[in-house]
DNA sequence: GCCATTTTACCGCTTTAGCAGTAATTATTT
DNA sequence: AAATAATTACTGCTAAAGCGGTAAAATGGC
């Protein structure tokens, strides 16, 4: 599954949950409600801050991985 | 720190990390140098493709966090 | 069945992300 | 210090994200 399907059903997911519609999510998190259907929709490409705002009207944070990480926090606290 | 300045800072280090220029990394991300650069300097809005494809060369994932996703998890298994 | 709500899908329109090209500024190396 | 490389910062342009409005499908309740 592509990313954005993963991120249409995220979000479907949590606003079901959450007892909003499309247009009540839309307003709460400042977005168009075309906005909300096309990332629910899994549009290839949306914009990073649109998906932020809806995010965090559902309270889903975001978390970057990888193997250097760790070191980069590091490298960090010897500020 | 705002998200964008976030994505900025580790996609910078790992960028570094692997020995790559901007321009490169664009070519091997198959965006622009544009793009990469508004990405390293905290663009407040960006294409979200266009920081996958900047993520995926870096080897860098993506992972949602919420209190409802585990049981979003468990709600696909009885599929 | 019917009705209300919601979702899907379009429409023009405006804003903006991304593009290549170029130039200037800022490291980095010799 | 001088030359080279890399980054930053513009430019004009094109493609597309997002917008509200509207209308047609789909969904759910009575």
């Amino acid at each position: 599954m592509d990313f954005e399907k993963k991120i249409a059903k995220i979000v479907r997911f949590h606003r079901m949950k959450s007892g909003l519609n499309q247009k009540q999510l839309a307003d709460h998190a400042g977005v168009g409600k075309t906005a909300v259907f096309d990332i629910e929709k899994g549009k290839e490409s949306i914009r990073l801050s649109t998906l932020m705002k809806v995010l965090e009207v559902l309270n889903i944070k975001i978390k970057f991985e990888s193997p250097l990480m760790n070191v980069m926090e590091d490298e960090n606290e010897k500020s």
